[in-house]
DNA sequence: TTGGATGATTCGGT
DNA sequence: ACCGAATCATCCAA
């Protein structure tokens, strides 16, 4: 084997061999002109300094096209366009090149089947190999046009929407092209709920919202843009476009959280659509559901955010849980209905809001910066629950076109529960969002009204976060984190992080619960933290272990749920004067594709592969 | 076949 | 450029 060394082949030589050499139709004439005047010359000479020489010295034996070769021609030939010249080039190569399931190769002769009118052979190479996504699309267009084609040479007329309907469901996409995901109108259903779930926070989503959006969701910036426009249009005409759907009671419950707000739009709602249900201030309700406490609080919500201890919830939906353990002493709240409780992954505590509306713009503005706190406990809402108060948790979001950045303190509170006062332990442990991290975040972020974004007590600077010292033997930092979503849901607010996939598919919603644990291994090694995120849905259950310093991910449990999404970068740090320890989980994409890519790894406790 | 649901388009206003 | 309103085209389930 001499010449035409395969990693020297890249796409842009193929191309440039195809656009070049225009005569070229098949393997042997290709091979012909690589032994004449036409050189397979690269993009870049330095790749292949001797191929000149290379390629007069070779034998024919040696021409033999290799598999990359020979895809990497299909592939050129398809970009062209030219499928008689792909069909030719494909009937020269020998059975065995045809045979050896390259995807190229087979992507070319599913098309070449197509354009031929060969149908069944079509049929067979679709459903007998596995392509990759990245083709699937077009392969389903041939598939189902295949199709179309066929039914309507067997009916003699042209085919109508109906036909092609019920032509799809005769036929359904084999799963080799098709990765199961059930679209409708076009959208993936993971895609909607992604635009659902934003539009819930805000109606109208700044241009760096709608372009992450759209790439979340793989959509286009202007297929967003009408999803929204087409949304709050639907939502102001209910008259119109929904009284009818409103009487067969069909409709989704996020539809009707979004026809809840509607006599008060135009109003563009950052902090989420609930705010609009009431005005005025009303007493949190607090329900309990199946083990799920729901505290909801309609209408403006102004609970001492600017005295210590006071408690400002300006999210209309959060649910956090917090628990400390510290040399043993475990600290927890008690009663059934009791906030800030619970330590079962299954135990989601439904917390809503509903700030105080602000101006359009002032909405929109909370987007480009905002700061929220949660305080203990105090006011009625943990009055009314029986539960002590005994964590704390302080969130602080800012967030500027997009980028997004969280801390949150955990300390021990005071189980006093009326009272505002409660000592703040801001020594305790810290989760951190890195500030760099885009808008994916390990809490979901808040909004306030601007009036309340100065109500940061008990937050802890990142500063504090930064420790000197990391040694803190038998220190085990315990935090739960639950997010539910009710299909009682009152306009869902909530603001998830952005980019955490939803399951809205069921009206469970769902319950992701993130378990961080940090024991401290004595002597100068670090501490290990093991993550656990747990999604009520599933069940499924994934754990990260890392070193001190976030070196490595570990994924010791296979990630089935596509319900739950980590953030992107989590720094979780132990007490005050530690070293903290970061948690990256990598960038997971909306369909969750990449959760599959996750790769298991071993780490010791000083980082090191195991 | 029908009618609601939904994405896209057009148009005028800001 | 973005919005709302009106409308169209298509999807989809009954």
């Amino acid at each position: 084997m001499c010449c035409l060394k395969p990693r020297g082949v890249t796409y842009q030589y193929a191309l440039k061999m195809s656009s070049s050499s225009s005569e070229v139709i098949s393997a042997d004439e290709i091979k012909r002109e690589n032994r004449g005047s036409v050189k397979l010359s690269v993009l870049d000479p330095a790749e292949l300094p001797m191929e000149n020489a290379e390629l007069l010295d070779c034998s024919p034996a040696s021409l033999a096209f290799s598999p990359e070769q020979v895809a990497c021609v299909c592939e050129a030939l398809l970009q062209g366009g030219n499928v008689e010249r792909l069909a030719r080039f494909l009937w020269s190569l020998p059975q065995s090149d045809l045979l050896r399931g390259n995807e190229s190769i087979l992507k070319a002769q599913a098309i070449v089947a197509f354009h031929q009118a060969r149908y069944q052979e079509l049929y067979c190479i679709l459903e007998n190999h596995s392509f990759s996504p990245s083709n699937h699309s077009s392969l389903q267009d041939m598939w189902y046009k295949a199709h179309y084609t066929e039914a309507e040479k067997a009916r003699g007329r042209p085919l109508g929407a109906v036909d092609k309907y019920r032509l799809r469901r005769k036929y359904p996409l084999p799963r080799t092209i098709w990765d199961g995901e059930e679209t409708v109108y076009c959208f993936k259903e993971r895609s909607r709920n992604a635009l659902k779930d934003m539009y819930k926070r805000n109606r109208y989503p700044s241009p760096a919202e709608k372009r992450n959006l759209a790439k979340m969701t793989g959509l286009s910036l202007t297929q967003v843009s009408n999803w929204f426009k087409n949304r709050r249009q639907r939502d102001r005409n209910p008259s119109e476009a929904q009284s009818k759907s409103e009487s067969d009671g069909n409709h989704s419950t996020e539809d009707e959280s979004s026809k809840g707000q509607e006599d008060l739009s135009p109003r563009p709602l950052s902090c989420g659509s609930s705010c609009s249900v009431a005005h005025g201030t009303a007493p949190p309700t607090i329900y309990s559901d199946g083990g799920t406490t729901v505290i909801q609080q309609i209408g403006d919500v102004k609970i001492h955010s600017h005295t210590s201890g006071g408690m400002s919830f300006n999210g209309d939906l959060a649910s956090m849980n917090a628990h400390y353990i510290n040399g043993g002493a475990y600290v927890q709240s008690h009663g059934s209905n009791s906030l800030l409780n619970g330590l079962g992954a299954t135990s989601g505590h439904f917390l809503t809001f509903d700030p105080q509306r602000v101006s359009h713009h002032s909405q929109e503005r909370l987007l480009g910066g905002s700061s929220v706190s949660y305080a203990p406990f105090p006011m009625g809402v943990s009055e009314t629950a029986s539960g002590k108060l005994e964590a704390m948790q302080t969130l602080v979001s800012n967030a500027e076109d997009g980028v997004i950045s969280s801390v949150v303190s955990f300390a021990s509170a005071p189980s006093t529960p009326s009272t505002t006062s409660g000592g703040l332990h801001l020594s305790s442990y810290n989760v951190v969002n890195l500030p760099g991290s885009e808008t994916t975040m390990g809490l979901p972020p808040l909004m306030l009204p601007p009036s309340s974004t100065s109500s940061t007590h008990g937050s802890a600077p990142l500063g504090n976060v930064v420790s000197d010292s990391p040694q803190h033997l038998s220190q085990t930092l315990l935090y739960t984190q639950t997010v539910k979503q009710e299909p009682l849901d009152v306009s869902g607010s909530y603001t998830y992080p952005s980019e955490m996939p939803l399951d809205q598919g069921s009206n469970l919603g769902y319950t992701a619960s993130l378990f961080l644990s940090s024991s401290s291994t004595g002597g100068s090694l670090p501490p290990t933290v093991t993550a656990t995120v747990t999604s009520a849905l599933s069940g499924t259950e994934v754990h990260h272990t890392l070193n001190q310093a976030g070196r490595g991910l570990q994924e010791t449990t296979d990630y089935r749920s596509q319900d739950i999404q980590l953030p992107n970068s989590l720094q979780v740090a132990s007490r005050a004067g530690e070293v903290p320890v970061r948690v990256v989980c990598g960038d997971l994409d909306m369909e969750g594709k990449e959760l599959a890519k996750l790769q298991t790894v071993q780490m010791d406790d000083d980082g090191s592969d195991l």
